[in-house]
DNA sequence: AGAAAAAAAAGCCAGCCATAAGGTTTTTTT
DNA sequence: AAAAAAACCTTATGGCTGGCTTTTTTTTCT
């Protein structure tokens, strides 16, 4: 009845009409249908014809939205990048179990697939690549300092928690991108576990947060 | 004058005609064009327009030599394969030269990019993928039969050296992603020299080959 | 009810892949 | 050596889809 209805979801929509409050949630739901895409069937086939008919919208309310497709895609990154900061599980107990998180319920899902089409489609569009740089850059820090504020080196220098945990990332980024040919996923998960083996010695757990 | 003039260059062009060499040479600039145009721009952007404009052929050169755009890529990465399994360099002193050398002749370099490219486009492209399978999955054999003559595990377990080296190249491959946003050249060597220092004091150099 | 926002529909242009119809060069046949 | 065949390459054409713009219809707000 009231716009207070809608109120309880996210702080941004406090005090907004019924109207506002729908598009919000179209524009949620198109990118959600824009990730599902990309991490269904690339960058390049990600039109927004598809878009529109797995958002179950016509073309012309997607582009309604998203005047062009650089525009859905930069909405996209930003509501991939704050999801994937944002998600926190149960605390673990060890730096091995932390890091075998991070592969299965960060980089081993449909959200960062989507995720790696576009940043691979960015490395040769530059207006795209101009276009979510910041949001990346910011991405980039912000990782760092959840690392900073989740594990110490036992070498005592900090440079180097944030050196291997972006090592990993590395890492697994790349693994993602071979599973297709010829490695199954039970060795991938073999390779993760063999990685965590080497730089887990190298880490330890904060107790704070 | 003789056929013979175009016989010295690979074991395969023996008495053939001068049609064939030429047919022969052909195809490779398209190839070559083809990894050009994948490295600089991607596999979406490489169209066959493109790839006919660098190898400066007509569209309908390309077309001739490769009917539809899978035989054109198809082959290219047959030639990319056969490249990066035949480039030899000088014999490294140690370990960890062999394993830098591994990051800057053979992955870091336009030809891997192609690669990767169209091994992202076959993620999502299922008759590609097909086609293509095979290739790939002689190619892992080759690299890891090329791992176990050039290196020793201090373990003795063979199977470690194929799984630390699978490893480096996975890392490798995910540093080549990353290396667009944020991250420059310099903190990327970084990244690999520290693995490279992390993972040498398991292996050992083969003395033969 | 009337204004504004949201959504849908229709049209336009460019580029892609693929095919087909010619012309030229090389090879083979006679 | 001349004619036929094959290989190679170019140009032209067509069907299709993508992104973008414009117009029309529906929904929502005051």
């Amino acid at each position: 009845m009231l716009s207070s209805e809608w109120n309880f979801g996210g702080a941004v929509n406090l005090e907004v009409g019924l109207q506002q409050a729908k598009s919000e949630r179209a524009r949620a739901a198109i990118c959600d249908a824009t990730i599902a895409s990309l991490a269904a069937v690339g960058y390049a086939e990600t039109s927004i014809n598809r878009v529109a008919a797995i958002a179950d919208f016509s073309k012309g309310a997607v582009q309604y939205h998203f005047p062009t497709k650089e525009d859905l895609i930069a909405a996209t990154v930003d509501t991939l990048l704050l999801r994937t900061v944002q998600s926190r599980g149960a605390k673990p107990a060890t730096v091995e179990e932390a890091l075998l998180n991070a592969w299965q319920r960060f980089i081993n899902t449909p959200a960062y697939r989507a995720l790696m089409e576009v940043l691979n489609a960015a490395r040769t569009d530059m207006a795209l690549q101009q276009r979510i740089s910041c949001e990346l850059l910011d991405w980039g820090q912000k990782l760092d300092q959840q690392s900073l504020a989740s594990y110490r080196a036992v070498s005592g220098n900090n440079d180097e928690v944030v050196m291997l945990l972006n090592m990993t990332r590395s890492f697994m980024r790349g693994l993602l991108l071979q599973e297709q040919y010829g490695v199954d996923a039970a060795a991938t998960l073999d390779y993760v576990r063999k990685w965590i083996e080497l730089i887990a010695p190298l880490l330890e757990l904060k107790d704070n947060k």
